[in-house]
DNA sequence: TTGAAAGCGATACCAC
DNA sequence: GTGGTATCGCTTTCAA
């Protein structure tokens, strides 16, 4: 079987409670003996039981962290973020899959409350007042995600908005699309919010209302017309089957939900013969791999991902009840250029 | 604090040995208590604590799952897998990402050790003596690589070979190309290993050999030249940084090591104007989502990911120490076309 | 500075 | 059938 602690205090010839002190309050012991149960402890490759040591300290080691869809390709880089983080403080991570299902995600969540010292919420999908419930029982982040009270890691979508918008209109366009994601989800009112604030500034024409951040970056020559377009499921296939609708619309910039629908749009402007940019500018939001490999290469807002994920968890170890919003960055590649005609 | 065992016990008037029994070994229970306590345990909201569960029984309940690198799009399915047989099976699966670092593998592995009852390790780059090692310790299953005496489940590789090579005669492609992985790479040295099989039967002409299955596709017509490219790094830049190789080598098809690569090959030929399928035709192995959403779509050998890990959970939880193969299945789409010339 | 012993929450064995 | 209790591996008083 494995080696215990009574098997280390055993072979260094001490207690048990000697051992544990030598682990884990080094200075309360004399370095004589703690030299040897280090020393004994490692030749036996004795590893603590955290189950165990939980049971008593109430603190397992470990973290849960629940996203919707590890498939979908923005929210790999946000597990890697919270594993990271999570090793580095020498926790383990626990990991579910909904699999896009929100009546399963209070569910896992407390199946696992008992085994973690606190949860990473990406993306729940869930109404808030299941969210509201959950907090009270066990420590939760959210990750882009806001509810009154719970702390969160979000990012700068307004800002992020601004400079996709600003990015356009100096390229000269004055007619652009929005083509929505799902009602129900926060993301996509969010991106709204702000396409509408960002709207305001610019639709009225020149005075630069710059009211909410200071980089009132759409600037006085900007004029331009914002059409939002019905929403879509936030797949690649919900972008081919909007495509249509966008080309119809007389826009010549589009701005996608995220980047699987920006590269549906592209997939279906490739089939049709529409060219990138030369007809219709795409841009996305995510800033998923895929769109640096695609043919032209998608424009796109970057959300951070991986540094979200280790600042929910430093939000987690800290218990630090506060909401951070992480900055966004326009990143400009192919399949967005200048307004022709 | 949360409710435990005992507090179930005395809200129903019961001994704590009572409430283990009405929820474990129902039938050993008379039917008015276990009711009685189920129905307490249900109202008081009782979950067990599973830690506590394990310290006695040595089963926890939790898988481990290591993976190389989850932003490589090729295993969130496998995790996905892995994820629904283990809910299913009413077990929670710790997830650790080594960044594709091999000397952090094992390491990670016995940090889960005691709190899991068995690991997934999947496309371990570990050695395999260091793999050998482990199966010592702790029950452990492979995806993706093989080694002897170790439970595995892989994938058809030489069936998957002889499709891929048999579309491509199929064609005309009389001079193929194959753009190796990493040397030191499982995974390439089975392709490598299917590719000489295959090619084999397919070089001597005629007669075909048909030696290891049954299902001798590349037909007696079949004549074939096979030239195999130096290793690339397995990813998308890998395979744009191998295209102008492939370009320069005089074939008229090419068989990436994944489709990573694959993809990276067809951006480069789009960058120099080289059209896909009609000058080269690119064929990939693996089939991420991302295949069939460039343009054109990526023809591909689809290995098995979702069932992979479902298969290897039911390995570990049934303790079998066998080896699975499971099939694979060449997807047509538009890289590949006829050899022109 | 060290050791003995009391638990943490659950299961399993032994009486009754 | 049911209740007491030792036990899992570990931490944490409490004494010495």
């Amino acid at each position: 079987m494995a080696v215990t602690i009574k098997d280390v205090a055993r072979a260094a010839g001490v207690s048990v409670a000697t051992v544990t002190r030598a682990l884990s309050m080094p200075d309360v012991v004399r370095a004589a003996t703690r030299e040897r149960v280090l020393e004994t402890a490692k030749t036996l490759g004795y590893q603590p039981n955290r189950a165990a040591r939980g049971l008593i300290t109430g603190r397992t080691g470990n973290l849960g962290l629940l996203v919707p869809d590890l498939a979908n390709p923005f929210f790999p880089g946000i597990v890697k973020g919270v594993q990271a983080r999570a090793h580095e403080a020498d926790h383990a991570v626990f990991l579910a899959d909904t699999d896009e299902n929100p009546a399963a995600e209070a569910g896992l969540v407390r199946k696992l409350a008992k085994q973690v010292d606190g949860v990473v919420l990406c993306s729940p999908r869930m109404p808030e007042a299941e969210l509201r419930a959950l907090a009270a029982d066990i420590p939760i982040v959210l990750v882009y995600r806001r509810i009154p009270g719970t702390p969160s890691v979000t990012a700068a979508f307004l800002d992020g908005m601004r400079q996709a918008i600003s990015h356009l209109t100096a390229l000269g366009h004055q007619r652009i699309a929005y083509v929505a994601g799902p009602r129900s989800s926060w993301a996509n009112r969010e991106r709204v919010k702000s396409l509408r604030a960002v709207g305001r500034d610019v639709a009225g024409n020149g005075s630069p209302a710059g009211r909410a951040s200071a980089e009132g970056k759409v600037s006085a020559a900007a004029k331009c017309e914002l059409v939002e377009m019905g929403s879509v499921t936030p797949t690649f296939e919900g972008g081919v089957a909007a495509a249509d609708g966008v080309l119809a619309a007389g826009v010549t910039a589009v701005i996608a939900y995220n980047d699987l629908v920006a590269l549906g749009l592209l997939h279906r402007c490739a089939a049709r013969g529409v060219r990138v940019p030369g007809d219709l500018s795409v841009l996305g939001f995510d800033d998923i791999p895929l769109g640096a490999m695609v043919h032209p290469a998608l424009t796109t807002v970057a959300l951070p991902k991986g540094p979200a994920g280790r600042a929910a968890v430093d939000l987690l170890l800290q218990e630090r009840k506060e909401k951070r919003e992480l900055p966004t960055q326009l990143i400009v590649r192919g399949s967005t250029g200048p307004a022709e005609g």
